[in-house]
DNA sequence: AGGGCATGGGCGACTTTTCACCTAGCAGAC
DNA sequence: GTCTGCTAGGTGAAAAGTCGCCCATGCCCT
């Protein structure tokens, strides 16, 4: 499961409970991946049954305790060994493209209007991609770990323009 | 679901039998979406359930009788509605990211060979998107439902060329 | 005679994911 | 005083999707 190796991911650069990777999937992740709060809990849960990860209860003030998981040796080979193994293709999911498949039958303003729709989305993802970009640290981004994880947000950018790109022309092009 | 109103889509076009469905989401329809069989089956039940199709039985010589699904007036009907309505934005998934992501741990010939790999697999998707692009049909083209057709893989290969070039630049810069 | 392959349809078990709901304390706004 | 929101951690149920297996026929190839 992958998102047993993202949460495994991120547990080894610091220890964390479920709330804290909620936080993180919903910002620094969410560029490339999201995850319900649920499913979340149930997979930490996994990790430590089957020894990845071991969980402290950390009391606080003011506050419920935490629930801090910490990855274990194990849990780094596991991490190690899929991060090196070989790529696993996943099928492509773009269900606009299967509205764009089937909206032949439209009228032609409906087909435009769709298009718009998803140029509208596409923008706000874009700016909200270079903010995110134009906030990162410049010493960061000169250390590798710093340089891969910003790579993923500009892969994001790559592609939106590529999409704008793609609007464009299939625009412009409309019979 | 989304399955569903893609399979609508299918059957809008002509009637077909779960097989003949899962022969086109194997062809045509693979750059954007797939599905299993057993999804296909199940699902083409639940549309005659609720009244957006209809099965009909046509023996054949040679062959097993196939359960051809129509669609219905009120399929129709669904089918326009989804085409019409808003946007349903999912969250991105590029599970190939994650490891990006994490793979600041790595040896540095290890990332240049998840580059290199994840490379193969680009470059092979987009020679297989250029021949079945080549393959097209001019005069298809030019009508709308044709031309809005190949406008899907031409989003496959927008996309896949930009991944290309967001691999130069990974590559070109790790430190 | 046997094996593989294409046509056609399907079941059962499983995992993954989503959705709604629940507990509980504390802070700040209205 | 109540209401919203944040901290924290869940549960239960349903939907969606995957995996392995099953049935039948008939073709071609060796």
């Amino acid at each position: 499961m992958i998102l047993a190796r993202l949460i495994l991911g991120l547990l080894s650069l610091s220890p964390m409970t479920g709330y804290d990777l909620k936080k993180h999937f919903d910002s620094s992740i969410n560029h490339f991946w999201n995850a319900d709060k649920a499913q979340i809990y149930r997979t930490l849960s996994q990790l430590v049954t089957s020894g990845l990860a071991t969980v402290r209860t950390v009391p606080q003030e003011n506050y419920p305790a935490r629930q801090e998981h910490h990855i274990t040796a194990a849990g780094r080979t596991a991490l190690q060994d899929w991060l090196t193994g070989g790529l696993d293709r996943q099928p492509a999911r773009e269900p606009f493209l299967g509205r764009i498949f089937f909206a032949g039958g439209l009228e032609r303003d409906e087909i435009v209007a769709l298009l718009a729709a998803r140029r509208a989305e596409a923008e706000e993802l874009h700016a909200s991609y270079r903010t995110l970009r134009a906030e990162l640290d410049d010493a960061a981004l000169a250390e590798r770990r710093g340089y891969l994880m910003a790579a993923t947000l500009d892969h994001g950018i790559v592609h939106v323009e590529s999409e704008l790109s793609w609007l464009d022309r299939v625009e412009g092009n409309l019979p």
